[in-house]
DNA sequence: AAGAGAACGAGCAAATATGAGCATTATTTT
DNA sequence: AAAATAATGCTCATATTTGCTCGTTCTCTT
């Protein structure tokens, strides 16, 4: 057991439970309480917890920042909203897809239905990842936006990228984001991001938002656009049944895959 | 079990458990902690993991890294070419990339030469084979010009392209050709490749042409621009003397790699 | 309000990990 | 074949981590 899954562990931990105790964690984890503080501190000095006498409770804001930390995210569900988007498109329809684990897994379904128009759907993106996989289908027509390649990440972002998106229409946005607050609307960790995705959400006829479950309860820095811009959502099974009703009351249809 | 196949092997190790230990590597690869040490080094100064005490874990975006550590060698001759070419290029260079076998050698080339200023390097390209194992590192600036993708490549072409390159400077355009003669200049097989081709001859200081030895007696469709306006050529052994000879007249630098 | 008991942080020593330097061995390159 | 270059293993001084002790601080009960 060593330092970082030590730190993984206390995470999952309080972000399951609410708090963690000094004391419990030692005799779990197999190492002194000092050890423990020790651990606790540092994570206390990154706000990823706040310290209490005996243990620590999540901060408030869940920054995005230390992915470091973050576990393996659980593929089942992104791969099954994938799908769903994939079925809500038109054959033929000109797709604009930004970056993130759930939007690539919906290029993929996008990919691998049948054509049935030549080209099968138009791929507009800013992710070089999702490009990188497409850009061998034959019956895809892969557009890029130009743009700086932000740094511990496949996405395009800058002036560059705004121009080519307002050169494009698009029949369909796909849009993943870090957080879907039924107050808020679509929010994400940066201001680059977000503009991408509103841009992208201003030039489509539609706008799909693809958020698993945990992202419902998530806090994220930016706002990209309120719920009333948002046409469909598509999250998994864990989803809220108080978050999905109050996102229905918005006039968003939810689908739930 | 060379470097390479060791660095492929810590790869696939972290991305399936999460993270890896310098012990148990050692004893499983059959090497010394030292060198394991150094190998994560390595890796970790390109982004591809970071280290903690004992060992390493995965750096946020190693979700499913398109792009392996392998190096599907593209020939001995070019991956010289790359280097040699690499090596005419200053620190902190805006260099321009076009698509192709050599010029991917030459961006492997300087991603990883030792960064000496912050960024090493501005990459200009519109290969998104190149954007994409380019875009982890650390110390390196991408930017990608817009585009579609042609079928069957790798390259961004059409009016969005052009539109990037022309609000963008370079000081140094690395360009890969189809053929090089010395009468004609460089010439490619496709109008819209040469095109991007030209824009980033003019738009940069230096202009330097990769093409391989079979390249000095090929023919191609297009012509991209006249000997006059290319630099320097960098090509391997096998180059005639008399082509090069006739090329060096023209003024072009011959280097062979 | 006062005291008991738990929790805390600082300091210390042992165990372990690390990076630099160096000699040896592979692998290229000439 | 010889020379140059790169990779590897080893040693050693230095860093980090960890568990422990101890005086102090906090919390809860009386």
């Amino acid at each position: 057991m060593n330092r970082h899954s030590r730190l993984t562990a206390v995470l999952d931990t309080i972000t399951d439970s609410g708090y963690v105790d000094v004391a419990e964690l030692a005799k779990r984890l197999q190492v002194s309480p000092s050890t423990i503080r020790r651990d606790l501190t540092q994570l206390s000095q990154q706000n990823l917890l706040a310290r209490t006498h005996g243990g620590a409770v999540p901060t408030s804001v869940n920054y995005d920042l230390p992915v470091r930390y973050r576990r393996a995210s659980s593929g089942e569900e992104k791969v099954r909203i994938g799908r769903a988007v994939a079925a809500l498109v038109p054959d033929g329809a000109v797709v604009g897809l930004t970056g993130g684990t759930t939007t690539t897994e919906a290029a993929r379904s996008l990919a691998e239905r049948a054509p049935a128009t030549d080209p099968a759907f138009t791929i507009v993106t800013n992710a070089i990842n999702i490009a990188s996989e497409l850009t061998v289908r034959r019956h895809l027509k892969l557009v890029m936006t130009g743009g700086v390649a932000r740094m511990h990440s496949f996405e395009l972002t800058g002036p560059l990228a705004y121009d080519t998106l307002a050169q494009i229409d698009l029949d369909v946005a796909i849009l993943g984001v870090n957080a879907l607050d039924p107050t808020w609307g679509a929010k994400v960790a940066d201001e680059d991001e977000a503009q991408i995705n509103r841009l992208m959400a201003e030039r489509a006829r539609t706008t799909i938002i693809v958020a698993d479950s945990s992202k419902l309860s998530a806090r994220a820095f930016v706002r990209v656009c309120p719920l009333g811009e948002i046409d469909v959502l598509v999250t998994d099974a864990g989803a809220g049944a108080d978050d999905v009703a109050r996102i229905r009351e918005a006039g968003v249809r939810v689908v739930v895959a």
